[in-house]
DNA sequence: ACTAAATAGTATGGTTTCAAAACTATCTGA
DNA sequence: TCAGATAGTTTTGAAACCATACTATTTAGT
């Protein structure tokens, strides 16, 4: 009875904290671009992996992309090792400007809770997240942190505090660590990730 | 820090809950719509106030109400008042849909919460969307429960449990109490409605 | 090694959603 | 009575989106 007041309050928090229409010459979906390409790590700044993420086709994804090249806020690189695939990073132009993202005054509002309240809340979310996405067959997106393929303090080498995924088989970065993959896998209850890595 | 994330998976969430596309003939918007027809008071079951509480124009709002109507989801009923106003009520059609509504997904993954979770998990939100609302200069919508206008168990007459609203000056039934109103007013830090009320 | 299937990305056409603006009708208040 | 506010609609143009079709590249099966 109150899950779905709820699920309505989710959704509707959603829409009013997007902010209507273009905000600051970015449109809403402009915005969740950046904030996704601000977000995702190596393997995942790809056409491909946004538009699984943003729940979209990967043709609708290319178009959004394709705006945000063309005015500046990101960078295209075809990727060495697989001629069809590209990369994308965020300008310095689009580093400035997140800082007026409309979303900003939901951050603030989430800022306000109490720690304990904001921490207890964030696992909640997750969870519904988890659980919507693998109902609706949608790939969940994810950290190293709780991600079955990552491999930490490295056993085998030298050298302290080597990071590596077992996935695509390379060498971490600390600060890739707490990015979104999209090959990430919970373990548990495994998404069928169907398909090879992305690398 | 952490509080960019919460207010990423708000809006992820809100976005994957939707569902893509036309889910059973129905367009999530329109799904929007019933979903706020079903839970509005009849003081604000009008196409201005949907657009209030759906954080869109007017004249948007008009369109996606035209086609309800049209596809037998809405009746429309002229106000016997106002002239320029109308009643929007949904017909047993709309009822009978609504459990196919592809919000029950996420609806679903809250009610598996633990009880105590859910609770406090529900205040945050409502805080969080009190916060934005008012920042966004957008009204917030309630119930009765926490309304300064409303007069419960009437004093000045007989028959016990009369519920009053002091604002449009009306008798309430028991239902109308949990559902939203527009004219709703926490009192504290009362966001500025301006105009006259709904009536 | 060779071929078929899968994958990454893009382009195009048509539909839906939406905001902005212009408009009519009605109500309110001085 | 009349100016201004309000309720609702329509129109126009811009995004967002999906479906489809297409090229290029990679992978997998035999």
């Amino acid at each position: 009875m109150d899950s779905r007041v709820i699920a309505e309050l989710i959704l509707h928090l959603g829409r009013i904290a997007s902010g209507d229409g273009s905000v600051g010459g970015l449109t809403p979906v402009q915005w969740a671009g950046l904030r996704y390409f601000a977000r995702a790590n190596r393997f995942s700044r790809t056409p491909s992996a946004f538009a699984a993420f943003h729940g979209t086709t990967r043709g609708t994804a290319s178009q959004t992309i394709k705006g945000l090249v063309a005015d500046g806020y990101l960078k295209q690189t075809r990727s060495a090792t697989d001629g069809r695939s590209v990369r994308l990073d965020l300008t310095g132009k689009a580093r400035a400007v997140l800082s007026d993202d409309p979303i900003e005054a939901l951050v603030g509002a989430a800022d306000a809770l109490p720690p304990g309240v904001r921490d207890k809340f964030s696992v909640a979310l997750q969870r519904l997240l988890g659980s919507v996405a693998l109902q609706a067959g949608k790939p969940l997106f994810g950290t190293c942190e709780t991600c079955v393929h990552f491999q930490g303090d490295g056993c085998c080498r030298e050298g302290a505090n080597r990071y590596e995924c077992g996935f695509v088989n390379e060498a971490l970065t600390a600060d890739e660590l707490v990015q979104l993959c999209i090959n990430f896998n919970a373990g548990k209850t495994a998404p069928p990730r169907a398909g090879t890595a992305w690398r």
